[in-house]
DNA sequence: TGAATTTGCATGTATATACAACTATATTGA
DNA sequence: TCAATATAGTTGTATATACATGCAAATTCA
């Protein structure tokens, strides 16, 4: 009887790993690839609050608040406050966080092209629907 | 054409829920998976170097250091230096530390049927093989 | 053998993450 | 209307992680 593998030790090396490779692509314009995905939503959804930020990157509400300060210290991301609700703050790209946001998809897309390259297609698409499957935990 | 997903981002947020449920699992007696992995893995290793442990963990030597603190100062394991070589620390479970990984490995065995159940034997060997195949691109 | 290099580990600094507790604003309902 | 509750976000505290740098012991090699 061999050791049994742990799924979630498997999951987070693999994690590392893969954000490691990522965080490669991304580093000559001092981007990491958690940075990029919150530059990437907030490119697609506009102006935000950060509890719908916080739904699609699927973050606690205090993870986000966190993540955000760098992002605002940088001046890529800024936020206002809404007329409508004195409790939120609509969170978007500045010009130069959509500016650098686009040098980072051209190096994210070598990154994703590079994954493909050594998983193929069926492997990724099993890895993408395994994630998904276990994202749906949650609910 | 709809929006690429990240690869990248899938994986991280299935990580955080995945270590999630494991933690849920883990929390009754204060143990996190990611402290429950160093204990497994020093219970099948024995007395060790960091160095050894890195490398079965896969994790950065300073990580490493500062991820046996909190095990460290709540007497789960112990360092002794070695005979043999004055850097080396021979890391090892503690009779506490043996008597919570055994405690911990009934939740841990849970939380795996847990997995396995959700996701089935067929995803979640993919899920192991990309994994697997992703931590070999460090090579 | 003694200087240069390598190796094992720690520390400085920074981001990512979670849970609990807190504040302020908004909503609900008696 | 006003008290109770819910919601949006922040802060305290702690762990997890990485990269760069520093230090001490071991090894290599001229």
């Amino acid at each position: 009887m061999s050791i049994q593998p742990c799924y979630n030790l498997a999951m987070r090396q693999a994690d590392r790993v893969l954000t490691g490779v990522y965080n490669a692509y991304l580093s000559d314009i001092g981007l990491k690839i958690t940075q990029f995905s919150v530059l990437r939503s907030l490119r697609y959804l506009k102006a935000c609050s950060q509890k719908e930020l916080e739904k699609v990157l699927l973050l606690e509400q205090a993870t986000l608040t966190r993540n955000l300060q760098p992002l605002l210290r940088e001046g890529w991301v800024k936020r206002e406050p809404s007329a409508q609700d004195g409790r939120v703050w609509l969170i978007s790209l500045t010009d130069e966080g959509f500016t650098l946001f686009k040098q980072g998809e051209k190096r994210w897309q070598a990154a994703q092209k590079k994954i493909e390259s050594i998983l193929g297609n069926d492997t990724l698409a099993q890895l993408m629907d395994a994630s998904e499957k276990i994202v749906k935990m949650r609910d």
